[in-house]
DNA sequence: AAAACATTCAAACGTTTGTTTAAATCATTC
DNA sequence: GAATGATTTAAACAAACGTTTGAATGTTTT
């Protein structure tokens, strides 16, 4: 069994996952990316059209999986019971974050800080994903609205984003001040993080709804 | 009580303030500044000596202001009870938002949005304000430690983590795919939003601590 | 082997970027 | 009011960017 050599078009695709995910999608040029290949400059655009047409496909090759997983979860959950728990309608969408992590250890740190850096590009985020987030999104927004009747759905779609910012802390390393630099965690035991995020954001999502209230002053 | 004109300086800081907000930091020019601002081309380099100086002064102005009123709750909760409790330090982290957006209506909107556009980009964000960041952090991961003396230091670290991402959401409005738009919480009503966050992570910082076990599977 | 197609290559194009320069204008001080 | 310093102005600079071109090379088909 021997591996077929990569092809110029997933070469760029790896190098480039690489990039996008250590230097930040508009940092990273396509010269350094043709040179870390190995390729020439014009292999990006006779491959991907552009630049966007390639970060679209190496978005695409991630997420599409991250996705059909947490779809599949959440099949096999309603399968058994039409309306689950909410830990684990949010298990079925946070895990696959670590299951990449097991699946491909040596593209995941790429692929987890990707992930990060795209979440803090939402409008080119969801114009390049949004045909292939919309239903994730309008599945896990029901499941969650069913399993907790008693909010409002604004504050639901809320819970929901908070999700999202707890998840993109997991998945976007933050540098912290010198002094600060021994209590942060450990940034490679995403399996841990994964675990402690969905022990947060359950007991968030169980909250009981917000009165409305002003805020309190001191 | 007449209003003086905005000098140069403070003109530019305005511009900038709101163009890096709305369209982002990378992607407004020198050019697109002292256009609509008015002012010459070499004004930027001679009162700020770089974009990025601008960029400091801009989010300096901001965030001295914000993190003064933390200190100043906290200080104020400390006087009262020497370790408050976790809802009380947690409005005291996240209250000023809302404080900003009653003091300062007009420029409240972009504030907040360069808040967020600021939190999608740690390594500048951190290289920039962690002179003025540092004492926040400390103070209040010190005063929640001690309201949750249960939770080791890496999970108090971690939830102190999920709690800034949770904000950001907040701060960083995210475009849904159209079918979703519906669905898709008002974005202007930043109080309310801001009392949804403390309810969601007052709950998630409450929640029990993780026990090392593997993430379940379905 | 010839023809047709796909891919690679070196070079250049046209923009845009942040920054700098040196003269011109304004404000303040003596 | 002349002189000194601060600010503004128009113009240019040098570098980096994504993209395009047309010839050269490689591969597949007839």
């Amino acid at each position: 069994m021997q591996t077929s050599p990569p092809d110029t078009k997933t070469l760029i695709m790896d190098v480039a996952e690489k990039l996008f995910a250590e230097k930040g999608i508009d940092a990273t040029s396509t010269r350094a990316i043709v040179s870390e290949a190995g390729v020439n400059l014009a292999a990006i655009n006779y491959h991907f059209g552009s630049k966007e047409g390639l970060l679209k496909a190496v978005i695409f090759r991630i997420v599409n999986k991250i996705n059909d997983e947490r779809l599949s979860q959440l099949d096999s959950l309603e399968r058994n019971n039409q309306s689950p728990a909410i830990n684990a309608i949010i298990i079925a969408f946070l895990s696959p974050f670590a299951k990449i992590t097991q699946e491909q250890p040596n593209r995941s740190k790429y692929i987890i800080r990707l992930m990060g850096k795209l979440a803090s590009d939402p409008e080119r985020f969801w114009r390049i994903t949004k045909e292939i987030f919309t239903e994730v999104v309008m599945r896990f927004s029901a499941a969650i609205k069913r399993a907790l009747p008693h909010l409002s759905e604004s504050e639901v779609m809320w819970r929901f984003k908070f999700m999202l910012g707890a998840m993109i802390m997991v998945v976007a390393p933050r540098p912290l001040p010198d002094k600060l630099a021994k209590l942060e965690p450990a940034p490679d035991d995403i399996n841990q993080a994964i675990a402690y995020v969905i022990q947060f954001v359950s007991a968030g999502f169980q909250a009981p709804a917000v009165q409305d209230k002003p805020i309190p002053k001191n």
